[in-house]
DNA sequence: TATGAATGAGTGTTCATTCAT
DNA sequence: GATGAATGAACACTCATTCAT
C-alpha cells in the first residue's frame, strides 16, 4: 500500500499541477481529484487544506528548477548558461510561478515557500554572478531585477498564451538588456 | 435620475477596479457594491454578469491608456516618450491588466475586449515605431515582444510586490535590451 | 420586503426548534432550510453560522421563560407559583435547554448565552425566594440546586422521552424535596 | 492472538468512553482508533458500526453499574445503601448515561441496550424497596421516576459542569423528596 | 429605478465504512 | 488478525444571479 500511496501522490500533484495552472486558484479541489483518477477525499488525505495542495506543486517545481539551476552554474560557457536557465524558467516556469501568489497569506509567503524561492534565487545568483565574472553581464544588474522579469515573462505566457516566437525574442531582449555596455 | 444612474455606473466602476484589483477574481460581487455604496441589484442593473463588469473595467483602463499613448505619440522626444509609456503601462497596469486573463472564455477575448487591446497595441506601435525611426530602438523589435514585456512586468510587480527600486530597475533592463545596437 | 423577511426568520427560528431539539447538534442546517420552507443560503443570510442559529433558538426560549417566570413572580400563591414555573421549565424546555450545552466553546458559554441564562436564573431566584418567605419552601435551598434539577429533568425528559405521569412525578418528588422540613 | 485482540478489545472500549464521554456522538471513530493506538480497521473489525461501538460502551458501564446495585442491596443499612447508589450512578454515570440517547433508532432502543438498562433498573428496585420496607421512603415512589431524576442529574452535570457541591446538595434534595412524610 | 432578500448550485472539508496488503 | 489507504456521501458555508417591493 506504501507504493500505492505514493503513486497516488505522484498523480494528485501532477493533477494539480494542470488544474490550478489552467485555472489559477479557481480550479476546484474535485477537479484534481477528477483528473488524478482519485476520490476527493484521498487528495484531502495527502494534503489536507487547498492551500497545502497548491503548496506542495509550487514547492515540487521550484525544487526542480532549483536543481537545474544547480547543476548549470558548473557550465563551461557561463553565458550559454545562463540564457539557458532563463529560458528554462520562463518556459516550464509559466502556470506554477503564477500559483506563488495564491499561497501569500496576508503579506507573507509561508515560510516553506520562502526557503524553496530564496533557495531557487541563490542558485540562480551563482549563474549570474558567474556570467557577470565572464564579463558578459554588467555588473550593476542584481538578481532580483532578473528574477522579476523572469517571473513577468512567465506570468504573462501563461495568462496571454502569446505565439512561442513572440517569448523567446521578448527573452531574447532581456538577455540583451543584461548584457548591454552603456 | 440619468445623472444619478451615471454616477452610480462610476462608482460601481471605481469600486469595481479596487476589488478586483486586489483580490483577483476572487473579489465578490456584493464586496464591489458595498464600496461602492449601492445595493447589489443596482450593480447587476448597469452590469449584467460578473464578466460583464470586469470587462467594463478593463475597458475603461485600456481606453485610458490608449488616450496616454497617442499623447505620447507627439511628444518631441521619441526615446523619452516610450520610456514614459512604458513606466507608465507597468506601474498603473499592475492590477488591471492582470484581469485581462479573468476574461477569457475558454480560449479567446471577447470582442470589446480584443478591440481595445488592440486599439492600445497600435498607439503604442507609434511611439515605438517613432523611436525606433530616430534610431534609438533596433528596428527588429516589434510591438507584440514589448507589450508582453511590459504586461509581464505589471502582473509580477502585482503579485510579487517589489521594491519600487527593483521595479525602476527590471524596467530599465527592458529599455536597455530595446536600444541595445549589437 | 421587510415584514417576509421577518416572517421568514421566525419560520426558520421554528424549524430550528423542531430539527435540534430532534437530532441536537446532528440536525442539518439543510434540514431546518427544507423545514422553514426556504433556500440554504437564506437560513444563513440571517444568521451567518449553524452556531448563531442554535444560539437564537436558545435564547428565543430563554427570553419567553423569563417573561413567564417574572409574571409568575408576582402571582398570589407563591407554592403554586414555584409550581407551576418549575414544571412549565420542565416541560417546555426539554428539547431547548439540550441545546444550551451546543454552544459552549471550549468551556464557556458565549456572553449572550450566559446572559440570557443569568437573567432567567434571576427570574427563578425571586419566585423561589417568594416561596421562601412563605414559608413553603426550606431556607436552605440555593437557586443553583433547583436550576439543575430542573435542567436535568429537562434533559432527561428530552432523551428518555418518559411517560408524562412518570415525568409529574418525578417533578413531584423534587418539590418534596424542597418543602421537606427535617 | 486471542490475547492481543481481547487486549485490543478492551482498549478500544477505554478509548471510546474517553471519546465519546468528550464530545458526544460527536467523537470520531479514527479518535477513538487513534486513542487505543489501533488501526481504525481494527475497530470496526471489532464493532461493526460506530452505533455497535456506542453501544457496546454503554453496555459496559451499565454492566458495572448493576454490579455494584446488586452488591448495594445486601448493605445492613438500606437508607445508606440507596444514597451511595444514586450517587454512584449521578456521578460515574455523567458521560455515559447521555450516550444512551445516541443509540435510539427511530424511537426504541435496540433490544440489547434495553435489556441491560432494565437489568440495572432492576438491581436498583431491590434497593430502593429495601429502602421503602425500612420504612425510609415513601411507598408511593416507584423506580422509574427514581430513575428519571438521577439520569436527569447526570446528564445536568455532564452538560452543566456545576460546582461539586452544588451536585451534592441537589442529590440531597431529591432524596429528601424519596424521604419526605407528607 | 434602486433596493436587499431569496435562491440553489458549487466549494472545501470531514467521517463512517470498505478493501488490498 | 491488523493495518492504513481509499472512498463517496454529507455538511457548513459562499456567491453570482433573480425577484418582489
Amino acid at each position: 500500500m506504501r507504493l500505492d500511496a505514493q503513486a497516488n501522490r505522484e498523480r494528485i500533484l501532477a493533477a494539480a499541477e494542470t488544474v490550478f495552472g489552467e485555472h489559477g486558484e479557481g480550479g476546484s479541489t474535485e477537479d484534481v481529484a477528477r483528473l488524478a483518477q482519485v476520490g476527493i477525499a484521498t487528495v484531502f488525505r495527502h494534503f489536507p487544506t487547498k492551500h497545502a495542495l497548491i503548496e506542495a506543486t509550487v514547492l515540487r517545481h521550484f525544487a526542480i528548477l532549483t536543481t537545474r539551476a544547480r547543476a548549470l552554474a558548473t557550465h563551461s560557457d557561463p553565458a550559454r548558461a545562463l540564457r539557458t536557465l532563463l529560458r528554462l524558467m520562463i518556459e516550464t516556469g509559466a502556470t506554477k510561478i503564477a500559483l506563488l501568489a495564491l499561497l501569500r497569506d496576508g503579506d507573507a509567503l509561508p515560510a516553506s515557500a520562502t526557503s524553496a524561492s530564496l533557495q531557487l534565487r541563490d542558485a540562480v545568483e551563482v549563474v549570474l554572478h558567474r556570467a557577470q565574472t565572464a564579463g558578459v553581464v554588467r555588473r550593476s544588474v542584481a538578481v532580483d531585477e532578473v528574477y522579476l522579469l523572469v517571473r513577468g515573462l512567465a506570468q504573462a505566457s501563461a495568462t496571454a498564451r502569446p505565439a512561442p516566437k513572440t517569448l523567446r525574442r521578448a527573452a531574447d531582449i532581456v538577455f540583451a538588456g543584461l548584457t548591454d555596455k552603456p
